[in-house]
DNA sequence: CTCCTAATTAATAATTATTACCATTTAGGA
DNA sequence: TCCTAAATGGTAATAATTATTAATTAGGAG
């Protein structure tokens, strides 16, 4: 059976079919799903399954490394299947998520850390920009909208 | 002038009195601060600013590279004076930042991005956990409860 | 210095993301 | 087959942030 079967069943926690659905979603996505997008998607297979119950499952799994988190600034949190420890390219448009082979968690950073008595228990490192596709698509529109009058309002 | 005055007024914004107090408040912390954290400092000295009011500067004042955003999982947005790019070792408990002196966004990254064909427009690295002071409470927290009762409930 | 207006503000409503609650159902071991 | 802790669905509540709007103000033109 699958890992994660075994890791919720060892801890005394329930192999129930709204968990099975999630995890089959994930499974079958290559991008990093958001608590929304993931609800929906297990709505066309199960339309009685609660936003709640995605969340407090999301929660659970994470906890036990069967799912990971990703913190994309400017949105919600989005999750994958846990795979190992690594970081990410990420769309903040459309989610994709290129692993990256790299962990910045190294010699330098841990030796700041331990001369500061820093007790490290976790760390973020995430590359955020825009996929080939979406980075294109973004393109197209600026050049779309190339005629508008601004004084000073604010933007990004 | 402080060079904020200058990045504001070169692009037709206002020096206002309520801008003023909040980049004086981040210039004497050494913490990063919440929005809120913020709005009740900012309420010591003049009372009637708005907390929308320091969401809606903070926002500005880090599109211009002003502050700067630091996104820590488990809590609020915190923010401080831009001081060149740098990351931290962040505290969850009070939020405290030691800088590093290191960017992993570097070679090895860099060419997987373009290998993909991926716009990157920005990134984040960081570094969770505690600081001395609050690693050494939270030992001692925990030495305090030590005869509680579980079976399996959830925790992290 | 006085006016004018776009920028800004305070106050508050609205949204978004996530968690808490609770009555009911269910997984899975005895 | 029973029993019970674990889980669920529905919904209310909370936390964080953004939107709206009428009133105020910074700062340049005259
Ligand atoms: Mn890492
Ligand atoms: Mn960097
Ligand atoms: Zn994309
Ligand atoms: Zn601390």
């Amino acid at each position: 059976m699958s890992a994660w079967v075994e890791k919720l069943s060892a801890r005394g926690y329930k192999i129930t079919p709204q968990r099975r659905i999630i995890l089959e979603i994930l499974g079958n996505s290559d991008r990093h799903l958001t608590a929304e997008e993931i609800g929906q998607e297990v709505r066309k297979t199960e339309p009685s399954i609660s936003l709640a119950t995605v969340y407090r499952n999301l929660n659970l799994l994470a906890d036990l490394q069967i799912v990971s988190r990703l913190n994309i600034h400017d949105g919600p949190v989005r999750y994958e299947l846990h795979g190992g420890h690594n970081h990410h390219l990420v769309c903040m448009d459309c989610g994709v998520a290129v692993k990256l082979g790299v962990c910045p968690m190294q010699g330098e950073v841990n030796r700041v850390a331990e001369e500061n008595g820093f007790e490290v228990s976790n760390h973020h490192f995430e590359v955020l920009g825009y996929c080939r596709e979406c980075s294109l698509k973004r393109k197209l529109q600026q050049a779309n909208s190339t005629a508008e009058g601004g004084t000073a309002g604010d933007k990004d």
